[in-house]
DNA sequence: CTGAGACTGTCAACCGGTTTACAGTTGGCG
DNA sequence: CGCCAACTGTAAACCGGTTGACAGTCTCAG
């Protein structure tokens, strides 16, 4: 079982700079917890911090508005972090958390992981960074957003999510198990709007897609194709 | 002159959780770099890290496309620090930094200031919090921007700003030295959008806006207004 | 004081993308 | 194996916000 939450734990990129020995102390205070599709992990605005490490499964992470106008803001794949809020304890989370397949989820209490940190001070470049990386991919977001049309911003972030999915990934094919409806939702469009995008990406032979799922044949491709696009 | 620098960085919440003796270590190292209005401070993609404090003036973060469109994240006063690739050497700059009024800035290189974090590790905690508010903000405003119409975006970001300029402000009142044209590249809008809404607002009571200035006569109630309108 | 340049107000035309509506597919589950 | 729920394709009506154009106003440098 132990060594089961050690194996997820040492998957995590954030906690990679931590020597083994370290990750043999947390895992007996982690929690497995076991989910089902489209169960609620976190809801926005909890204050409770925890880090969270995806051991199985995929996890959406994004939040609801009061008209259920739904925002996801990424898709985590076995080995992501979150939780973020494990370095600014008090703050509430500002996403949620929804499972978007059966899987499982090893939590981490903050307090434990913070007093590893203090113990094993050489971790906290790495944990720098990784916060760091993080922060460039939310701004890249907020300036696709504002600086590309529709087809710039779906592409893009079919690239993003092709580098989250896998980072050392070589040249080839990537497919996503996502709706329309989902791509939909990370880009604050709708169903149609993703639609007519996505037909005119196929067109061009850039993507293909078929019920529930879209492949991306030569992610350097699209690249080229969408940085041309805007110089 | 040390003592003049010493002074700016004592005044930056990033360094904040080292104690004077470690500032007095590295205000040697830094270099005050005085910037004119307008003045390109970093270009988008440069690879250089270095911490920027801001001494004195006003600094606008944002980037331009290559059709001229410019979106502006955000404004930053004296006491704030850009230049978060300090943390993640190697990675190019995601926005640039241009002068918004004369000032100046207190540059602390990079390796100097993760070689003084290395010396006073009890800083990591306060650093990893500063870092993670900053992604807690910029997740907020993708949030912003994909659930919410103009008026609403406007407002909030108003909200922010007038955060960041005083995060522990009483009820009062806030000034802002922003044109429509700075406001609109903020939101991704053009001035006449800009426009409608901040009439709107204003016909509220919500703000009052002259030449180059906007005030918001009392944040909370702009925040109440707000709420309400998306539940 | 005065002029030039930056900023602002306003309006009509336009358009990308949403909304609304409905019919056709797909695939999983009983 | 067949049904149902979730997903998909398509098209017309609509609308928020941009585009483009121009005249008016303010500010500051000289």
């Amino acid at each position: 079982m132990v060594d089961h939450v050690l194996d997820v734990l040492k998957s995590c990129s954030l906690l990679s700079g931590l020597p083994e020995a370290a990750l043999r102390e947390v895992a007996p205070l982690a929690r497995v917890r076991p989910f089902q599709a489209n169960e609620v992990l976190y809801q926005r605005g909890e204050v409770q911090s925890a880090l969270s490490v995806v051991g199985a499964g995929n996890v959406r992470i994004g939040s609801t508005n009061a008209e259920g106008r739904e925002i996801m803001l990424t898709l985590f794949e076995p080995g992501a972090w979150f939780g973020d809020t494990v370095f600014s304890p008090g703050m509430p989370r500002v996403f949620g958390a929804t499972a978007h397949t059966d899987g499982e989820l090893v939590e981490v209490p903050g307090q434990d992981y913070r007093a590893l940190l203090a113990r094993y001070p050489e971790a906290y470049p790495r944990t720098l960074d990784m916060l760091s990386r993080r922060l460039w991919s939310a701004i890249s977001i907020i300036e696709d957003n504002a600086l590309r049309d529709m087809p710039g911003r779906v592409g893009r972030r079919l690239l993003f999510l092709a580098h989250m999915h896998d980072p050392q990934r070589g040249p080839g094919p990537v497919t996503f198990k996502l709706t329309r409806e989902h791509i939909a939702n990370m880009m604050g469009m709708t169903r149609q709007g993703v639609h007519g995008v996505l037909k005119a990406l196929e067109q061009r032979g850039l993507i293909r897609f078929s019920y529930g799922r879209i492949t991306v044949p030569d992610p350097d491709a699209l690249k080229a194709y969408l940085d041309e696009r805007t110089g």
